[in-house]
DNA sequence: CGGCAAATTGAGGTAGATCAATGTCGGTGG
DNA sequence: CCACCGACATTGATCTACCTCAATTTGCCG
């Protein structure tokens, strides 16, 4: 008998201390005295593609580090428009707005399945006070999400709709190898770049077309990239 | 003798504990004992409009409270357009990236006379590992910049080019006399919002026609707020 | 096989860009 | 004091990139 999930399985207290991805989350730096201090309990949570960690105005309680997927920051505008505002991944810390506010700025849904450790705040305060490590670890984390909403702006939302689509299929390149790209749906990736679907689409279409870029798969969310070259010059100057 | 200006006008070693509009800045909750503490210089400095308070890319050793005044954020894509990602006003922080990296990841460039404190980021860093009300004032300015970034993104870069220039106009009202809104030249007003500056004229022409807005002044900076309920109302659902 | 969800493709309309002329103000020098 | 100039905003007339609406295609799953 398969019990009944809700948005999130619960997968038991994290053990951070042998967390195979620690050098990329919050406690990079963080030694074995320290987790001693820790009472609060950390939990591992798994989401399906879908789901939402956390919404907008909701009491944000804890911070969730994400250990692998993909998490939209999603804006509700007052007339029920939805922008995404910005993409997290591994080694990126959802809510961290906790910290400094009672409610979260935003929706935080997946896109993909994600694995997430799941903080409390006060956890997260009583050991920042306590170690210079976690509050350079903090300020790292601050400054990685200002500069990818500052890059989000400045990059995926200026220009023309073929520099929008190029910058952002550079932007999702796999770090392991750079020649794969992977997108999402063409109504999500409209809500990115302040498109809408079809000229996303067309806009693929015509890479694929001009031989920049080779479909992977049958849904087109992933592509080879034949020709880094042009996609990264195409358009400029 | 009037001695040589360069950018910024040095005014001196900053007298934090008297300072007027302590509340709003970095330094919020600072007790007579953590002065004691501080051996680098804080100097109070005046940029006059249209100055750069620091370059992208430039070493980062300080960031600036700003006392007064209004910063431009800027970045300049690799084929040379600029595009402005953000304003800082009374109370934010400049170039706070420098707490996390060794570099500016923008330009900030004055709109108006403006007044700034200058503080070495080795002062933060000390104060906040010590007093655990400067972290927490810290957090406040991360987030306040984070937040700001999100909105800048999901309310003035978002919809149509009338939508845009009225959520602008309301987000420069006076704190003061929320009747009245300061904007600025087209030209920058453009590369706030993702627009040419016909565009944006054309628009406030037409807010001024519709008996939205009057103009207070000659230049077209600033203007009355007649009709608040139809500036935030039209074009919604 | 049929039905659904997502992507693609096409045709036509429009918001905003582009190109260009005109207007207004403030400063400067004769 | 007035003429001229430069900076900026405004206004007008086209043009075009993207949106809109709609039909078609593709793969997936029951």
């Amino acid at each position: 008998m398969i019990p009944i999930k809700t948005d999130s399985a619960w997968k038991g207290l994290a053990e951070c201390q042998s967390c195979g991805i620690r050098d990329m989350v919050l406690f990079e730096d963080l030694r074995a005295e320290d987790f001693q201090q820790m009472h609060l309990p950390i939990e591992e949570r798994v989401f399906q593609a879908g789901k939402a960690i956390y919404r907008m105005q909701a009491h944000a309680g804890s911070l969730y580090t994400i250990r692998s997927g993909t998490v939209k920051l999603v804006r509700i505008s007052p007339d029920g428009r939805e922008r995404i505002v910005r993409l997290l991944r591994a080694g990126a810390v959802a809510g961290i707005e906790a910290l400094a506010a009672d409610s979260y700025d935003s929706d935080a849904v997946t896109l993909t399945e994600v694995h997430v450790c799941r903080i409390p705040v006060d956890v997260v305060r009583s050991l920042s006070e306590r170690s210079p490590r976690i509050h350079i670890s903090l300020m790292r984390k601050w400054h990685q999400a200002l500069r990818e909403a500052d890059d989000w702006l400045a990059d995926i939302n200026f220009g023309t709709a073929a520099q929008r689509v190029r910058q952002f299929v550079m932007r999702m390149r796999h770090a392991e190898d750079p020649s794969v790209t992977t997108v999402f749906s063409r109504e999500d990736m409209g809500a990115m770049m302040g498109l809408k679907q079809e000229t996303v689409s067309r806009e693929l279409g015509s890479l694929v077309k001009a031989g920049v870029l080779k479909r992977l798969d049958t849904l087109g969310r992933t592509y080879r990239i034949l020709d880094a070259q042009r996609l990264a010059d195409m358009g400029e100057e």
